[in-house]
This record gives C-alpha cells, structure tokens and sequence, in this order.
DNA sequence: AATAAAACTGTGTGCGGACACAGTACTGGT
DNA sequence: ACCAGTACTGTGTCCGCACACAGTTTTATT
C-alpha cells in the first residue's frame, strides 16, 4: 500500500495540487464546494503529509532559544544540558538551530539581561528552567505576548500559555522513599526525614518530598510508625549536623530509615556508621559521584533517581515536535522515578547514551 | 553557519555535482585527481549528507522482517512488538516498510517453514528473537550467506554477523533481585528461587538469572542464607506446583523470599496467601497485567521490569539506523534493569509511550 | 451588457540529493 | 590525422511538498 501523496488526493478529489494544499494550510481562496471535497478525500485516505519532504521545501531554520542556569556555577545542569545536545543533534536535520543562553541562578539583573536579548533575537520556542520565580514569571509572560511557545523543566511556575512542564513529581517521590523504607520496617519503626538545603522556605520541592513520604505511612502503618523530621539549613557544618541529629527524641541509633530529601545524603555519610545501626535503610535522591560512591560501598540503601538528562531531552524533542508537527502537548509530563541500587546502578549511568536513536 | 551541500562542495573542488556523488557513493568513473580533490574539500568542509534529501531522492522501500514469537500464544510478547511498532512509525517516513512473521516457539516446523518464506522474500533486515536454538542458528546462518542485516533480541545466539543483540542481563538481573531480597532479611533466612518454564534445558536465561542470584548471597551473606529452588514445567496446573512447594525442607511459611525467573510470578499469586507468611519479598519479572495486578494488591514485592517494549523499539531503530545511515553499531545492548514497585509503576507503563518522540 | 474587482484555481520552481543519460576528453591503433 | 573505444564529466529529471505567480471564473457595480 503505497503512500498518498498531496497529488493523489489532488487527482481523487478533480482539482490542482494547489488547491489541496492551500486546503491543508488553510491559506484561504477555496471555494467551500472544492474544500469539502479535499477534506473528505483526505479524511478517506487517511493522508499523512511526509515530514521529510516538507521539511525540505520549507528549508527554513527553527531557533530554539536554551534558558538554562549555567552549568559551569552549578554542575547539576551539566546533566539537563547534555540531554539538551543530544536532542539537538536528533533534530538538527529538521532545521533545528539552538542558541544557548546560561544564566547565574544568583542574579535576578544576568536573568534579566538574557531575557531581553532572547526576546530580541525572536526564537522559534524557548527552553527554560524558571529557577528565579519573579523574574522567571515576567519573561514567560513576555514570551506569551510575543507568541513565542515555550516550555518549562525542573520548576514549573503555572502560567497559562506555557506549553509543558517537564519535571519530576516530587510528592510521589517522597511516597516511593516511604515505600522503600517501609521493606525495612516490622511492626514498629521511628524513621527521619532530613530536608537539608539553605533556603527552605523557597524549595518547594523539599515540602512536597516530605508530604508524599508522610502520606505514605498515613495509609499504611500509620500507628506503629514514628516520623521525625530535622531541617538543617547550615548542612557543611558536619558537628552541628550530628548535634541535630542527636537531640531527637530517641537515640539515632533506633532509626530504621532515613530519607534526605535532596541530593545531599553524601553529607552524612561519613559519620553515618558510627551514630546509625548497620541495618538502616537510607534514601536520598540524585546520581551524584558523591552519592555513587557511597551506594557502592553499601552505605546508602537506594537512591532515587530523577533523570534530569532527560529533562533536557524530553523539552527539546517535545518543542521540536510541537514546532515541526504542531502536535499538541502533554502540560505535564513526569519524568520516571528510578529506583538505583549497586546492582542496576551501571544501566542508568549508560541511559543518556542510550537516547540516541536517530541521526 | 549554513550547511554545506553536494553543490558546493563541487564549486569549491571545482567540478560538477555529478563527479561529487560519484564520489561519495564510490561509483567509480572519476579521475584520480579529481576525486582526491573532492575528498579533500569535503573533508575541509565536514560535508555530512542531508539525510532527508537523500531518503526523497531515493525513494526506495526498505523491507524489515519481524520474526517474533506469536503475542497471542505467548503475551508476553504483546510487549517487545508494541516497541517495534512504535518504532515502525518512526521510521515510517524513511520508507521503512515491516513485514510481521510470527512463530509458535513450540513448533520447530512453523519457525523453519516461516523462515524460508522471510528468505524468500529477501527483506532488507531481520530482527529476530531467537527462542529455538537449533533452527534458530540455521536462519542466522542463512540470513548471513544473504548478507542480510540480522539483529536479535532478547535471546543470544552468538554468531558472527550477527548485527547487534539487544536484551537484559540475565546474570545481573538475578544479582539484583537477591538484593531486593536482601533488605527483608535480617540475620538468617529462607529463600526459594522458581523457574517456571516448559522448556527449562532451553531456558538460558532462567538459569543464568538463578546464578546471578546464588552469586550474591555467595558474597554477602552466604552463611546465613539457605536457598532453594524448584523447576515446575507443569506452571499452569496449581495443585502440582503447590505440592512442589509443600515438598520444600522447610514450610513454605517460613520463607523469607521467592525469586520467580521469569513473567510467571502471578501464578503463585491466587495462593501465596496461604502458604507463605504475609511479610514475604516476592520478585518477579515484567510489567504484564496480571503482574501488575498483583503488584497493586502489595502481593507482589518487586517487579524487574527488562524494558522488554524498548528491546523491540531498539532493535528496530537500531536496524534503521544501520540501513539508513550505515552506523556501526555497538553488538552488545544491555537495556535497563528498572526497579519497580506500586509507586514508580506508572512512570513506566507511560514510558512506552514516552518513546514516541518524533513523528 | 460591459467591466472592474474579487474569488478562486492551476502551474512552475526550488529544497538537496540520486541516478540516468548525454556529452566531452583522452587513449591507442591504423 | 582519423576514428573507435574507453575514461571521465556535466546536465536534467524526479522524489513530495511549499509557495509564488499567472491564469481563470465568479461576483458586484454601473
């Protein structure tokens, strides 16, 4: 069954080739009669427009403008960013064209500044990661007015006209660390939960962490489970970590799990043998060297993993879907939440490599 | 920077474009001198051909036989034909046409009757799961003496030509489904291992995945740890295989962990709760429907998911990528062993759907 | 009924590359 | 010097689609 072309339908349907296409890209100056018949023949035979040679006609360039904090003052990004490339250059035969633009998650005035340059230079879609709340919220508003589509990863800021979000969901993730804690637990158990970042009140992330953990043993051993919870904003000061630690309620050495709701686990470990018990269960997020290194050693139980290259990935192929093929999109798509021990830890490490299938 | 095109290349060496794409397809007919000045300038430029041009121009149908075991007699394979289905409409618009054969894994006769008709047909590729060894290896011979592109899935049939395999690590995967184990245990236990098949002396896999699991507790906690195993080809009649495992050393109630070998874990699971204690780890493999089910019932402990939709999606790109582009590829690709509980389930049972990245 | 304007329709060219075919330039033999 | 035969080179067409432009029909206006 060979493929229908714009010049069968032409013939089925008893007019030009330029009257079906003006049909489809509904350019106007066609009589109703002639594109009703265009429309049902189409309908009929099912037409799927080759994307290959209307790419080729076209022979435009798609700018997509990368918003991303820089990776060199936050290695994080590195990860996001390598995604990012490697949709790139799946793309690239599309017309795709990225512009990259870092921003100092630090300086509302550099976000600003690259946010007007990437509004003068008129991208096709933009990319971003609204780290800056404020300012995130004007530039995507500036976007909407200028019709530019964008799409956001890592923090959604909820503004209608954005595309897609793409991010993890973080009161899952705590329900799932519960979960894993919970295979350690028997009738009874006191559990921690350690937020350890310096600015709480803005990590949103953090709260809803400890909420899913929290629902979890609601549900289901709600009685025989005792949660603590520590926030420790100066977690570098290792003494005053322990010190935390220790003015619990009980003695650090009957907890059965630990959950650090971000990727600074590693930051205990390293006095975790002599103030746990050998059986603890710890769950913290992210893979970090820091975290590997300690997974491999048994010393964290398991580590969730959000798959922030695909983050990138995942923007760019659905702004270049959305763009080449005007599909509609998903607003949210949650990234998988994977489960890492020692022994599935070399596959995830691979997966970025693995995204690239074609070209 | 505009990208470089045949024409080019040719005003630069100072030829037609017709000497170019001689050339390049090393069609012969051109001069010595000619042609290293071509290759140089191409070189200079980094010339990379614009794949969508190249597939218009050719207008060539490539043929992909699928020879996989029938989904309707096995479901299991409903997955791996889902990704190659997937995949398919990727590659659609490259002209890549599938040609579905599916085989009766019982039926040595239907397997080699099928694999003449693909011969036959001369398809510009095969992928293959290789389930029956000996005819199994006789069509990969075949394909081979016909220089026919080979790739196979989920079963290994070590061959040179053999294109690429593309499957889990069998081995590994039982390492970490003791692991899961693992955490329920505290100093002694009971585990059992279950390899439910009909063909068990063909089952490579099965075996290679309860060594994997005796390995670990080998290393970790081998005084401790008394495992059994059990083979039951009869898995389909339930009164054997709960007098299989009533005939255990020990009452099954005593058992601190079950390690099934493959997808049939949901056999156990209309009687598990009588015969085994309530706080037992269960492992098992893949994410087909009555697996899932049972896993939201929390009788199932853990599911390995092998990816088995993405063993098909890659085989198929993977075969795409090496016609459409002439890519080497890496003959070995370990998918991803996930780890999948209740909580983190529906990130991969979107996956699938996740992959559909362009067209 | 004549004519301008508006509404509609068909044709041709180019996107970059593949390939067929028509040239043109060389070679050796007479 | 001529010609046949080989070696090499350039040009044109097509792939399916997008878009410009030329061409035709219909409608409105006097």
């Amino acid at each position: 069954m060979e493929r229908i072309r714009i010049k069968d339908i032409a013939k089925l349907a008893g007019v030009s080739p330029g009257t079906v296409d003006r049909v489809i890209h509904k350019r106007g100056n066609v009589s109703e009669k002639a594109k009703l018949k265009v429309l049902g023949v189409m309908e009929k035979m099912g037409y799927e427009p080759n994307l290959l040679a209307s790419t080729l006609a076209l022979n435009r360039a798609i700018r997509l403008a990368i918003f991303l904090p820089d990776p060199k003052l936050d290695i994080y990004w590195e990860q996001p960013l390598e995604g990012v490339k490697k949709a790139i250059r799946q793309v690239a035969h599309y017309g795709v064209v990225p512009e990259f633009y870092f921003f100092d998650s630090n300086s509302e005035q550099d976000f600003s500044n690259k946010s007007k340059a990437i509004i003068q230079s008129n991208p096709h879609g933009i990319l971003l990661a609204p780290l800056i709340f404020k300012e995130g919220k004007v530039f995507i508003d500036q976007c909407i007015a200028h019709h530019i589509p964008i799409i956001n990863i890592n923090t959604e800021i909820n503004s209608k006209g954005v595309l897609a979000y793409i991010g993890q969901d973080s009161f899952q993730s705590g329900i799932l660390a519960a979960r894993l804690i919970s295979f350690n637990l028997r009738d009874s158990g006191h559990v921690l939960v350690l937020n350890m970042d310096n600015k709480l009140q803005d990590a949103k992330h953090l709260q809803e962490k400890e909420s899913g953990f929290r629902s979890y043993f609601d549900l289901n051993h709600s009685d025989q489970i005792q949660i603590y919870k520590l926030d420790i904003e100066d977690f570098n000061n290792q003494a005053y970590t322990i010190e935390k630690i220790n003015s619990l309620p009980i003695p650090p050495g009957e907890l059965s799990g630990i959950f650090v709701t971000n990727s600074r686990i590693y930051k205990l470990m390293d006095f975790a043998g002599e103030i746990f018990r050998p059986s603890i269960t710890t769950v913290g997020f992210d893979l970090i060297q820091p975290n590997i290194d300690y997974l491999n050693k048994n010393k964290i139980s398991f580590l969730i993993n959000q798959n922030s290259v695909q983050q990138g990935y995942l923007g760019i192929m659905s702004l270049a879907r959305y763009l080449l093929q005007k599909r509609k999109l998903d607003y949210l798509q949650n990234l998988p939440l994977d489960i890492v021990v020692q022994e599935n830890l070399k596959y995830y490490l691979k997966r970025a490599h693995e995204l690239e299938i074609l070209i």
